[in-house]
DNA sequence: ATAAAAATACCTAAAACTTGGTATTGTTAT
DNA sequence: ATAACAATACCAAGTTTTAGGTATTTTTAT
């Protein structure tokens, strides 16, 4: 008989998630015993299920897959964990393997190789995917820069969405005002935005 | 007995659509025709089949989903369209409606939510959800002066949310740059904002 | 018809943002 | 150890916004 693998999802995309349910839902050795849709109601339901895997979205609003991926491998490395992304960029893979996790699927994958991949990292093999087109500029269209903010620059975009200058930033952070205004400036470079208002347009559409 | 819709998914993350067919599959009145991961793959698909529903997922690499919906409906208006994003934004939710699609869904809903709407517009009616993001706070009584902007001072407030200047404004507007300064400066005084930063938060947080 | 509101246009000076740099000090990853 | 990143700090020129106005024309409602 085989195994029966417990799983967690956590993603913010509730129908993703639905969905992934009922992926693994085909397959008798995969049992689905819990989604989360953030880092806080993972952590309350870690208390009292103890999963085999997790399968972790590296984007969602206000918590950052990476970290909460090396956090959980500090406290529970027994616990296998599945990055599951939208990116598909060398870095971002890299990223992923440097948190820890066991391996990374972008959402392009379909479900037959999601299914071999959980059973792959089971078995104590780590998979993550080689880019399909390294030359290729990975190309985001809807998608989001986000995870490439450093904490101090997440802090920055905090200030400027309550309409802050980079003065009083300054001022309130102790720091000197060309700091603030160098942390703009590479926020913008970051996220290819032109301006403080469109940072701002873009954070709040990206729960940032 | 009960109808049976056909319907196609449109998603370049598989993944997604994967759970999507199965999610769908839960009910015997829908059938998931096909699956297809840009514009060019549904209009193949069209030729040969004719679905009463397209799920239509807005942020494709390369393919502009709204775009698609606009050209969709021009063609085949029979055909009902649901949108589905990771946008919750109340711009995108208005960009939706201009592009003619029946519904917009969010990817925050979850699998009952997708079934309920999904027969909502089968039967003729369009659903396009407020979007509640977490952040909003809906204090209608406390103190938001939105409804006295006049139409031209919304239109301004969307450009300043797309980050144009006042002068680009002023060019897509056919306008005096002087007269959008004066836009601008009657609607912060009119919400008792200080700056467009803070206008462009507030415009989130209070769906304008 | 007429008063109020909306939309338009103009002026100026100070403050803030943008852009294109350079550069040092820590920390992290390989 | 050494390359890469994060956080810090600085400079200068040019653009944009902000805050104080005034003022005319068009639209809307009573």
């Amino acid at each position: 008989m085989k195994e029966n693998y417990k799983v967690i999802i956590v993603d913010d995309h509730q129908l993703f998630a639905d969905g992934m349910v009922r992926i693994l839902a085909d397959e008798d050795d995969f049992e689905v015993i819990g989604i989360c849709n953030n880092s806080t109601e993972l952590y309350h339901m870690l208390n009292n299920h103890k999963p085999d895997l997790i399968m972790l979205d590296i984007q969602m609003g206000g918590t950052n897959g990476l970290e909460l991926c090396y956090d959980l491998k500090k406290t529970m490395p027994q616990i296998k964990v599945i990055l599951i992304s939208m990116f598909e960029s060398i870095n971002v893979v890299n990223e992923g393997k440097n948190s820890g996790a066991n391996g990374y699927i972008p959402k392009t994958t379909d479900a037959a190789l999601v299914k071999k991949s959980i059973r792959e990292v089971m078995e104590g093999r780590d998979i993550f995917i080689k880019p399909i087109n390294p030359e290729t500029k990975v190309d985001l269209e809807g998608g989001s820069y986000a995870f490439l903010l450093s904490k101090r620059e997440r802090e920055i975009i905090l200030y400027i969405k309550k309409g802050f200058t980079s003065k009083a930033t300054a001022e309130e952070l102790n720091i000197s005002q060309f700091t603030v205004d160098t942390h703009r400036k590479n926020i913008l470079k970051k996220l290819k935005l032109n301006s403080l208002k469109e940072l701002i347009s873009y954070a709040y559409e990206n729960n940032l």
